[in-house]
DNA sequence: AAATTTAGCAACCGCACCCAC
DNA sequence: AGTGGGTGCGGTTGCTAAATT
C-alpha cells in the first residue's frame, strides 16, 4: 500500500508517505532515534528526508521500533490484567499499557477490540464474574441541577459505591453478548429510563413502545430523576444515521483530573455538559447493533420473554417530579419490540450465558498472536511482579466514592446492583 | 484448488492538551 | 491572552493472512 495524501506536519515539500513502513524507513528512523532521541518527530522528516510526518515516526517508534518492546501473544496473565484494568478504567489505553511493560497500547487496544468481537461470537460476558462482582453502581448525584457529573475513587479496602468509568465497548458488548448491562455502569439506569421521560415506569417491563426523545434527558441518580432537555447528560445518547438511542461512553469532553495517576488513589470525572457534542458510537459499536439486528431477526421480533433475574432499587426518588422509578421485583415479563427502536430490541435479548469463572474464560480464549518473539533487550521483569505492583489487584478493590457525597445520601440510594449478575 | 469470509494487526485520522513564544 | 507547534490518546480504517466454503 503505498497512499499518498497530505498528512499532518508537511514540511518537507514532497508527498508524505502513507501506509505501511519499509526497513529501509525503520533504519532510518532509528538511526535518527538512536543520534537525537525521542520527540521532536517533525524534525525527522526535515533532518532525515524521510517522507514520513512526525506522527507517524513516533507512531511507527513507539509500536514497533523502540527497545523493550514485547511482541507476540498476550500472556494469560497479561489478559487477565487487562481485562482487569480495563474493567476500572475503560479504553484508557495508554494507562493500561502503562501496567503492562513492553506493551503498546495500539497493542492493548487491539487486543481488547478482538477480544470484544469473539466473545460476542460466543455469547460470552466481557469479564469473569469475579471482575463483575467486584463492581457496584455510582452512588447519586449531590448536585441534580449542576451540569457536571462528578465522580471520583479510591482504594479502599472497604467498598461502598463503585463507579467505574463508562464504557462503550464493554456496555455494547455486554449487551449484545446476549447478557444483562453491567452493573456497574450508571448509564444503566439511564438507559433504561430515557425512553420513560416523564412518565412512572418499571422496568425494565414496560420497554417496548417509546420513540426517543429527540432533546434529550437528564438523569440524576440521587433523585432517580429525569427530565428533558438537559444538554449535560447529553452524552448518553447516541446519534448516528443508523441509530438514535442512548450512548454509553463518555465524550471526549470527559475531563479526568488525575490526583494520583499511577495508583489511581483518586481520580475525578468531569463531563462537561457546556459541550453538547455527542459522539457517535464507534464503528465496531455500529457492527454490533447490526450484528444484534441481525440475530433477533432485523428487529422483527414480535414478543419474547426476557428472564431478569435482577431487581432496581432506587429508593431515594423523593423530591422527584418525574421519571419516578419505583422498586420492582423483576420477573419473567413479555414485551414487544418495533424495528425502529433498538435500545428496546436490545433490551429483549435474552440472557442465558453465563461463564462461571476466570479459568473457563481464560481457557475458551487465548490470544491469537503471530508469535511470542520478545526483543533480545527486553527488559521485562514478568508479570508476577507486575501485578505485585498493580494497584488493581483482587485486594485491593477501587472504590468510587462520590464527590461531596455525604453518608446519608449514600445510604439511603443503594442500588440493588450486587444482585445483578454482572455484565451477562 | 479457487473463491470467499473472517480475524488480527498496523497505521491513519481527528481531537485535545501542553507549552513556548 | 492568543497562537501555533509538538505530542499523546482513542477511534477507525484498510490490508493481509488464515480459515472456511
Amino acid at each position: 500500500m503505498t497512499n499518498n495524501g497530505g498528512g499532518e506536519g508537511g514540511g518537507g515539500g514532497g508527498v508524505l508517505k502513507k501506509g505501511p513502513w519499509s526497513a529501509g524507513e525503520d533504519a532510518v528512523l532509528i538511526d535518527y532515534v538512536k543520534k537525537h532521541g525521542e520527540g521532536n518527530w517533525n524534525a525527522v522528516q526535515r533532518n532525515t528526508g524521510l517522507q514520513r510526518c512526525g506522527k507517524s515516526c513516533r507512531l511507527r517508534w513507539a509500536n514497533h521500533l523502540r527497545p523493550n518492546l514485547k511482541k507476540g501473544a498476550f500472556s494469560s496473565d497479561e489478559e487477565r490484567l487487562i481485562i482487569d484494568l480495563h474493567s476500572k478504567l475503560g479504553n484508557k489505553w495508554a494507562r493500561i499499557s502503562a501496567h503492562l511493560p513492553g506493551r503498546t497500547d495500539n497493542e492493548i487496544k487491539n487486543y481488547w477490540n478482538t477480544r470484544v468481537k469473539r466473545r460476542l461470537r460466543q455469547g460470552l460476558p466481557l469479564y469473569p464474574n469475579e471482575i463483575q462482582s467486584s463492581q457496584q453502581p455510582p452512588p447519586p448525584h449531590p448536585h441534580p441541577q449542576t451540569p457536571h457529573l462528578h465522580l471520583h475513587k479510591t482504594i479502599s479496602n472497604n467498598p461502598t459505591t463503585t463507579l467505574p468509568l463508562f464504557d462503550p465497548v464493554s456496555l455494547s458488548s455486554s449487551l449484545f453478548t446476549l447478557h444483562h448491562p453491567p452493573p456497574f455502569l450508571p448509564s444503566h439506569p439511564i438507559k433504561r429510563l430515557s425512553p420513560f421521560l416523564g412518565r412512572t415506569v418499571s422496568a425494565p417491563s414496560q420497554l417496548g413502545t417509546f420513540q426517543p426523545d429527540p432533546i434529550g434527558f437528564r438523569f440524576d441518580p440521587g433523585q432517580t430523576h429525569i427530565e428533558g432537555g438537559d444538554p449535560g447528560l447529553s452524552l448518553y445518547r447516541c446519534r448516528s444515521s443508523s441509530f438514535d438511542g442512548l450512548c454509553y461512553e463518555l465524550p471526549s469532553n470527559q475531563h479526568c483530573q488525575k490526583v494520583t495517576d499511577d495508583d489511581l488513589e483518586y481520580e475525578e470525572v468531569n463531563i462537561d455538559a457546556s459541550n453538547n457534542a455527542v459522539r457517535t458510537n464507534s464503528g465496531l459499536l455500529d457492527d454490533l447493533l447490526h450484528e444484534a439486528q441481525e440475530k433477533i431477526g432485523g428487529g422483527s421480533l414480535k414478543r419474547q420473554k426476557v428472564e431478569c433475574d435482577f431487581q432496581w432499587d432506587i429508593s431515594s426518588s423523593e423530591n422527584s417530579s418525574t421519571g419516578i422509578v419505583k422498586k420492582e421485583e423483576s420477573e419473567e415479563r413479555q414485551m414487544t419490540t418495533t424495528n425502529d427502536d433498538l435500545l428496546n430490541t436490545l433490551e429483549l435479548i435474552p440472557s442465558l450465558v453465563r461463564v462461571p469463572d476466570w479459568c473457563s474464560d481464560g481457557c475458551q480464549e487465548s490470544s491469537v498472536g503471530q508469535s511470542s518473539v520478545v526483543s533480545p533487550d527486553d527488559n521485562y521483569n514478568g508479570l508476577d511482579h507486575l501485578l505485585q505492583l498493580s494497584p488493581f489487584s483482587a485486594a485491593s478493590p477501587i472504590n468510587y466514592d462520590h464527590v461531596n457525597e455525604d453518608d446519608d445520601n449514600r445510604n439511603s440510594s443503594r442500588y440493588a446492583w450486587d444482585n445483578l449478575p454482572g455484565i451477562c
